[in-house]
DNA sequence: ATGAAAGCGCTAACAT
DNA sequence: ATGTTAGCGCTTTCAT
């Protein structure tokens, strides 16, 4: 086995040449062509060329990527960042449709994805930095509200597309959340009922704030009548006035239960088994996402799938038209659909 | 807002220096620390180190760690390379715990984590080229069986170490298959299990293999009969052979199904359900993995968990370490433990 | 306590 | 068709 004491010892270019007895100007086009304009394959005669190439083989040469990057400025990089802490955890659903997309979506463009370690205990300057430092070529945000490091991103030099959430000076790709309220809201109408109770996130933000606005407003038209309720959203646990609605006097009863998000409507499905509330009768249930998972659920959710995955390849299709210096949308908004599961 | 140029335009160690009318040295310096061993602070005076730093922030300078990564030979980064295709679909549970874990020990160790795309048309070459292309300062490879990726890994200078399965002249970090078979076997036989159906892998790799062996040799000590199943891996959905089984007559009917993983296991319960055989009063169903989802599960699977997740970050730890120029143990096992679920 | 020089591996621009 | 020069931004070594 070959010792493993670092690059140093990989032939550069200068052995490759050296080797094949030409220069190392010429030996670099013969490997990877010119890149500029150029006046095509003139410039080495396909003897030479196939004699570095060979050489390259024998010797077997491999182009450092850092002088790459350093002289090209282009690492061929993109990343990601979150505004929600530092752990990307890819066993939230949405996550992992996050972590999908950006992956399908560097393939597409044979770029590589880097997700950033050890930002927890970080000053925003210290994160601004690693983020502009060259690092990437672009990059793909989820901002959190008021986050200052996305902040900053808006104003600097390096391409960055949001996803989920929209933010102000930088181009976003978003589900519709408005069409999805509108459509949850109307087919619940249709269903006949007349008494939401709407589940939504504590943390005002873009997305969870449309979603709401939307569904009352669609449940006003449809004259449905929407109490609003914010369980605390880090366990999304049925609170005890939730609870005293459900089991209160029938005729002030909601007859369903939307949640901004389908976690938030598992983990209440999750307490209707546990306080023996039946599903769909006693209380219907709908979400907003469409989570699949491997594991098949307790419930198939009534819901609206929203296209997190497509959301987050397109976010790195911008990122590539921005690093070509091409010009993109401010606002892009993907389809969702209604599903209609067990719940509702 | 300012120009997306590129970073071109930002302000270089050349420029603080020149401002704050100082050597490029004595800004690097002042802003970094001297690298080697070096005669502690005395060599920049408090005075002009404040007056640098001060500088650097009202230019708004952040250090090109390109550049740095090329002078230093070093990145930062820590790569993944797993031999199953190009998708890392973390939608999987055993992807998402990986995924999960090389976050953690990234970050641990600040740094960053490169997740390659565009491998899938490359040839072996130019995949192994990328990965020693220096990059990236180490590796954690998920190897699949005869991969000629990780045959070169193994002879090259690149950090790297195994996960999930050993390879040859690699470090590996595995989980204890063969306890968790034997206590799998053990807690099914006192159970009163005589004749157990066994699901396994089609593809021969490593970690199934030793499963299975110590399943059927822990399984005969406690007088077990045990049939081997090799259904689709794709699908994991149950064969005719073992729907004859469970519905053929009786006295060879096995009690019980042992899954070498928990996607099998719960595909094969969505397909009992189907059937309408119940579980476990008809069959019971064991797994091993110990998936666990935020969407709670139509059953609670007895199975035997496996810390992938501290798996992977153990790997990180032996990555750093080799990069540091440590030896490390060639394997590294960690236990895991018997969960019993509902469904056996 | 600070400065000057050299060079990491590569390619664009300008010779020949 | 090929060679020479210069330099990307940074740190290490050796002067002062």
């Amino acid at each position: 086995m070959s010792d493993k004491k670092g690059r140093d010892n990989q032939p550069t270019l200068d052995d490759v040449a050296k080797a094949a007895g030409v220069n190392r100007v010429t030996a670099s086009i013969a490997l990877r062509g010119p890149r500029p304009g150029a006046r095509g394959g003139t410039r080495i005669s396909e003897a030479t060329r196939q004699r570095i190439i060979e050489t390259a083989r024998e010797l077997g040469y491999a182009p450092n990527a850092i002088a790459l990057a350093f002289r090209r400025q282009r690492t061929d990089l993109i990343g990601f960042y979150t505004g929600y802490g530092n752990a990307v955890d890819p066993h939230l659903p949405f996550m992992a449709d996050v972590l999908h997309g950006l992956q399908q979506g560097c393939a597409r463009h044979q770029q590589d994805l880097v997700i950033y370690g050890g930002f927890a205990r970080h000053s925003t300057n210290e994160i601004y930095s690693a983020l502009v430092s060259g690092k990437i070529d672009g990059l793909v945000v989820l901002p959190s509200p008021q986050n200052p490091v996305v902040e900053k991103l808006v104003h600097s030099y390096l391409p960055a597309v949001a996803i989920a959430n929209t933010v102000a000076g930088l181009p976003s790709v978003t589900v519709d959340d408005i069409g999805g309220s509108q459509l949850l809201a109307t087919y619940l109408a249709r269903k006949g009922h007349r008494r939401v109770l709407y589940r939504t996130d504590t943390v005002d933000h873009v997305s969870p704030g449309l979603r709401r606005r939307s569904f009352l407003q669609a449940a006003a038209a449809h004259d449905l009548e929407v109490i609003v309720s914010l369980p605390e959203s880090s366990s999304d646990t049925m609170t005890a006035a939730e609870h005293a609605l459900l089991t209160g006097p029938l005729h002030q009863r909601p007859s369903v239960v939307v949640c901004w998000v389908d976690t938030s409507a598992y983990a209440f499905l999750a307490d209707c088994a546990h306080y023996g509330i039946r599903v769909p009768e006693d209380i219907a249930v709908a979400g907003f996402d469409g989570i699949v998972g491997v594991v098949p659920p307790l419930y198939r959710l009534t819901t609206v799938r929203a296209p997190w995955r497509a959301v987050t390849e397109c976010a790195v299709d911008l990122v590539m038209q921005l690093i070509e210096n091409h010009k993109v949308p401010p606002e892009t908004t993907l389809p969702v659909e209604l599903i209609v599961g067990e719940t509702a």
